[in-house]
DNA sequence: CGGAAATGCTGAGGTAACCTCAACATGAGG
DNA sequence: CCTCATGTTGAGGTTACCTCAGCATTTCCG
């Protein structure tokens, strides 16, 4: 049964290379990993509002908010009211921002490019089709939702005594 | 070329569900990342001085001593001066740590177990192959110190103004 | 039509897990 | 003896989130 643990070792060497390329890739664009899901988000929903990229995103609407004032900021969203419920505010991709979400698209590929690059197509098609078969499998016991209480809960479990 | 995205897209999300998974296993025992690391560190190291772990550890020693006293709080660690240089700290596991230590691994063993488990032991032998296969190529390209380096410029590099 | 509910913005304050910088005590070693 | 190394402490900063509360619009229902 070490096999199974030198496995998600493995795995998490993989992944924490993978995850500091990563920040290389995306360093020069300077957005957090929360701005960067909302870009990816909006290029494949279309405007949304923001209540609903909070949900998207799995982050609290009041930080919702800063996130896209940032990125409005940097005039890669803008806001309009939504003509159908106009509470609403509408967030959508700005001509700066598509262009930034395919400049990105395009380095991250050269990221995985560079990283997957050293495996024979052979074994990269192996891989691929491993990954997505253990997806399927535990995708189940995953429901976003707790993760984020689990998460928020996090630092309130205090001190476990006997161990 | 969208093949590599696609490839570092079913990785990412693999990683992420391992994570999340691994958060689950993780929380009974709160400890934060870095204390986690500490406690392997010593496994496999044993005795070390708060400079080495601190080292090891990849975080500032003002932190170790932080990571180690709250260790210590929970009787997972203990300090005792180093006898050859009694300006030094040394920094053991207790017994109750050896405990933990082994109690965690345990848990990350059934986790992993959990996840991969889908697989067929072909799938997984093989999967843990590539995964080495990997990690050969990228591994000069990602020296432990510089990764530290970029994350804390990280939130110096401001606006890309045109992008 | 009028009040309740929804949507989002703003301010204030909090958290985790790190960081830096600046003393400071103690011990080592030339 | 004097300087250097090791570790501790305190104060304050950072990022990327969080909660709670108050407020202005707008919508919707009885």
């Amino acid at each position: 049964m070490d096999e199974g643990e030198s496995l998600s070792e493995a795995f998490w060497g993989v992944a924490r290379r993978l995850r500091h390329l990563n920040r290389q890739t995306m360093a020069p664009w300077d957005v957090t990993p929360a701005q960067w899901r909302a870009i990816n988000v909006l290029v494949d929903h279309g405007p949304l509002r923001l209540g609903d990229l909070a949900e998207k995103l799995h982050i609290a609407p009041r930080s919702t908010t800063e996130v896209v004032d940032d990125l409005e900021r940097r005039t890669l969203v803008e806001r309009h009211p939504d003509p159908a419920d106009r509470r609403a505010t509408l967030v959508a991709l700005t001509a700066d921002g598509e262009t930034a979400a395919t400049a990105i698209r395009t380095a991250r590929t050269a990221e995985a490019e560079r990283f997957f690059g050293s495996l024979s197509p052979a074994d990269r098609d192996h891989l691929s089709r491993i990954l997505h078969r253990t997806s399927r499998e535990t995708s189940m016991s995953t429901p976003a939702v707790e993760v984020r209480d689990l998460h928020y809960k996090f630092g309130e479990t205090k001190a476990v005594d006997g161990v």
